[in-house]
DNA sequence: CGAATCATTGATTAGACTCAACTGAGGTGG
DNA sequence: CCACCTCAGTTGAGTCTAATCAATGATTCG
């Protein structure tokens, strides 16, 4: 993976207050010179390429950061959308109580900060879970544009609808359904989201331990990894570590939608 | 409760095809002669009521319906927005597989819609839980004042602000908590939802049946049923058919928070 | 090469669901 | 006006799912 010019090493705690110093980003503002900045999201028109198509704009540069660097803290302030270039990443949120939960897994091509938008304020901690290069979008330049192009402004609209449609989609999961549903329901969900980028939809390794699927779908992971030997026993997926191989994608999906 | 001028009674079906007919909605559009269209929300300062003040100005007119009514139909395109002057609702969803969840439990002086704000096209069907009244802002409306009136855009932002954070919240109670944390956690929010609109905060009404409290907590209504009788026999709450009195807040905070 | 975390499986437990019976409130029609 | 019906609410008994506790490989990382 060669380094491009635009790009910066990042190994410190925390992206936005201590690997973007306020000079390094007057520089990168500069709109010229940054050419094929999101490959990943140059794909199938699907609603959020689409979007991103337009976000391409906005990039001002790119950041690679390494396993378990934190790109968001809990209760910063929105500076910037990201958009995953390559890599992958969770976000966290945590109750009053003081408990955590996964709430999101993105994948490369998606667009990351979405649920600050309208509160100007992050309300969870994102994490990559693995190296990983992202664009940095600051959002006051995304405003601009915004401003300036009713049509990007459509395009964000799009992107945040599909924010709210999935947490809702989350939420009735948690709400309904047991947990041989949530998982299998889960590993379809993903499935599509590697078709919809262009990956393949019936083969990917997750980038999450047991623990923090369990977490997302609200389980323990003993409860996920017994899932999902019961699954690999049930000749529904292949199993091989986090490597997974979806076999009878139909059982899936009548498992999924089972009523009770 | 006299009817005032601008006023419709509707016991229809779904209000938004069938009780509101193009001719009606053109003479409502008449921005002059309608005072005080919205006292519910000109209480404190919460964030909610200052963007209501704003919305003020795009009420177009009042509907009354009686219980049991549909106020919006899941998949109906989004005519308007609607606050809640008088009454209480419930936003019902369905996942792929069949199943409902009561996604949202409304009361006086709240504004619904919001989820269908930038979709477009509601994803949950809307429903009276009692004879109420709702003020209703034809969206085009709104939008127009949006694009004059750049206050009225952040007053809209918080709106939709809060919804997401409602979900979110939401998530993470389904997510995290066990069943008499969720109830409790419950309890407590509609607590500072009925103080924040100058109600009493320690002695409300369910309008919901326990089944139905019990699909928006992730639970069955026999065990919201034993859950309400166990806080009554300790003593945290005061329970008698649907009329809740809370007693011992301090109580509910802490099993709310309480780890496991 | 340890140390630590992750993954897996078994045994047991606890919490919520299911099934069932009964009460009471509200609504309807004779 | 009352008998009847339906549905909400409540409580008990038993079941089952997923959590907990525990032990042991497998990986990863410094």
């Amino acid at each position: 993976m060669a380094a491009t010019t635009a790009m910066q090493k990042v190994t410190g705690t925390s992206l936005a207050r201590v690997a973007v110093p306020r000079a390094l980003r007057a520089v990168a503002h500069t709109p010229a010179g940054i050419g094929g900045k999101w490959p990943a999201l140059s794909l199938p028109s699907t609603p959020e390429s689409a979007a991103g198509q337009r976000l391409n704009d906005a990039v001002a540069r790119r950041v690679r950061v390494t396993k378990g660097h934190v790109l968001v803290q809990r209760g910063e302030h929105l500076d910037a959308l990201y958009a995953i270039r390559s890599g992958s990443c969770k976000s966290v949120s945590t109750t009053s109580g003081g408990h955590e939960q996964v709430m999101e897994y993105h994948i490369a091509g998606e667009v990351l900060g979405l649920e600050a938008m309208v509160t100007r304020t992050h309300d969870s901690t994102i994490t990559a879970l693995e190296d990983s290069e992202f664009c940095v979008m600051p959002f006051d330049r995304i405003e601009i544009l915004a401003q300036q192009d009713h049509d990007f402004q459509g395009s964000l609209n799009a992107l945040l609808s599909r924010e709210i449609g999935r947490v809702r989609k989350a939420m009735l999961m948690l709400g309904t359904m047991r947990a041989e549903q949530r998982l299998a329901s889960f590993l379809l969900d993903l499935s599509d989201r590697y078709q919809a980028r262009g990956y393949s939809s019936h083969e990917f390794v997750l980038r999450m331990t047991r623990r923090e699927i369990g977490s997302l779908l609200g389980l323990k992971c003993e409860t996920v990894c017994r899932l999902f030997s019961q699954l690999h026993r049930d000749g529904l997926i292949g199993v091989q570590g986090r490597e997974i191989r979806l076999i009878d994608t139909l059982a899936l999906q009548q498992l999924a939608d089972s009523i009770v």
